[in-house]
Parts: C-alpha cells; sequence; structure tokens
DNA sequence: TGTACATGTCGTCATATCCCGATATAATAA
DNA sequence: TTATTATATCGGGATATGACGACATGTACA
C-alpha cells in the first residue's frame, strides 16, 4: 500500500533536535569550506586552516567537533592527521549549497 | 571540457557564510518541523505551534526568520496567515534528515 | 638527547541565540 | 461599539557558541 507523501509520519521531536544539532555544527563557514574540500581529496590540518585563513589549532577544534557528531573520521600518519568525510548525506547538503550560493 | 571535481572551484568564504547563516536557521528542532510540514500541506500558525509544542507567538517569530532568509512566503487569509515554502532545496535537505534521522 | 613541527586541549571573554512574558495589531463576531 | 481570536513584535535574562592565547602532546630528525 501506497502512503500519499502528505500522510506520512512526521520525524519525532527528539529526532530533530539531535538533527539540528548536526545541522548546527554544518553551519559555519569554515567547517563547509573543510567539508567541501574533503569531499574532493585528502588535506593535512594545516592545509585546511591556510584555506580558511585561520590558525591550525582552530581547524583541529572545528575538526573535533565534526567526528564527534560523525561526519568525519580521521587517521593518523606520521606527524600528520587525515580526516576524511564517513557521513554520505553531507555530499548532498553541499550540493544544495553550491547550487544555491555559487555565483557563475 | 570537462573538469574534474576535485579541481572545481571552491566556494568563496563570503558565500559560505551566507550558507552558514541560512543553515544556522534551519538547525532548530521546531524549525525543521515547521518546514517538513510547509512541503507536505497548508496550516496556520497556530496549528504548527501546536504541533511543535510552543506559543503560537514563538512560531510566528520562527516563520519570520525562515521568512528573511527566503526560505518561506506568506500570504493573508482573513485572521489567518498561510506560510509556504519557496526555496527548492529545502526538500532535498529534508530529505537527508528523514534518511539519516528517521526511526524505521 | 634536544629541538622543531603538527596537532590537540584548556580557560576565558565577547557575542549570539533561545525562550518567555508583556504588549501590539488586525480581523471577525456579538 | 466591545470582545474575542489570530498573529506579530519588543525587551531582557539565561544559555550556547565563537575566537583566541597559552599550554600540552606526540612525532621526526639532526
Amino acid at each position: 500500500m501506497i502512503e500519499h507523501a502528505s500522510r506520512k509520519k512526521l520525524t519525532d521531536l527528539d529526532d530533530l533536535n539531535q538533527a539540528a544539532d548536526c545541522l548546527r555544527i554544518l553551519a559555519h563557514p569554515h567547517r563547509l569550506r573543510i567539508v567541501q574540500m574533503l569531499l574532493r581529496d585528502e588535506y593535512t590540518v594545516g592545509e585546511l586552516a591556510e584555506a580558511c585563513g585561520i590558525a591550525s589549532h582552530m581547524a583541529s577544534e572545528h575538526l573535533r567537533l565534526m567526528q564527534r557528531c560523525k561526519f568525519l573520521d580521521s587517521a593518523k600518519q606520521g606527524r600528520f592527521r587525515y580526516y576524511r568525510v564517513i557521513e554520505p548525506n553531507l555530499a548532498n547538503i553541499l550540493d544544495c549549497v553550491e547550487k544555491r550560493f555559487d555565483k557563475q
């Protein structure tokens, strides 16, 4: 039996609360740039920081936040640590951002 | 000539700043529920408020915020005011939220 | 060993956001 | 008109977030 879209159950407020926490973490210009970069390639913390114009210890904090909410994973490699995107929906959301905000 | 994905230019930090402002507005459990409802049907401010478990003047504030950043539009009809979604990417983002957060 | 470098953590302060009560506007009904 | 209902706005107090300097950890290499 096929449900009409408007009859689908609404998401629980508890779940929307979690979703809002995740979206709030993403809602920062430097974190958006970091995600956009990591969706395309691998970068060190220092490289990400430089691309954002911030000190690397600040990039480190952004990365920690995004790792905590399971957006990113990381692996150490010598002195460096590499992060990668593990949340599959982030590509989709960044597409939305680019669609609305990239100047042609 | 086809550009490789990793060679596409990064979004300006100024634009990411605007994007972050919009995402931050969306990043609230009651606003997410309001958008989810308005994507499916029409509701009065009072109905939206009740569905969120908040006073209607609070729903009104949420709606004003989302109208200001061009997520919603509204039209008055007698004593009531009806809001509707005008940002096309919101359906996509709510899909992401439901994919990650709806319990099956 | 020691020292330079990459990354991470800890306080703190300024600012932004959330939530609420009180009040305002605007339309309908009596 | 007056009362009632629906929606909107204002002001402030509590809480969360952002940015920063200072410091800590951990790795590499002379």
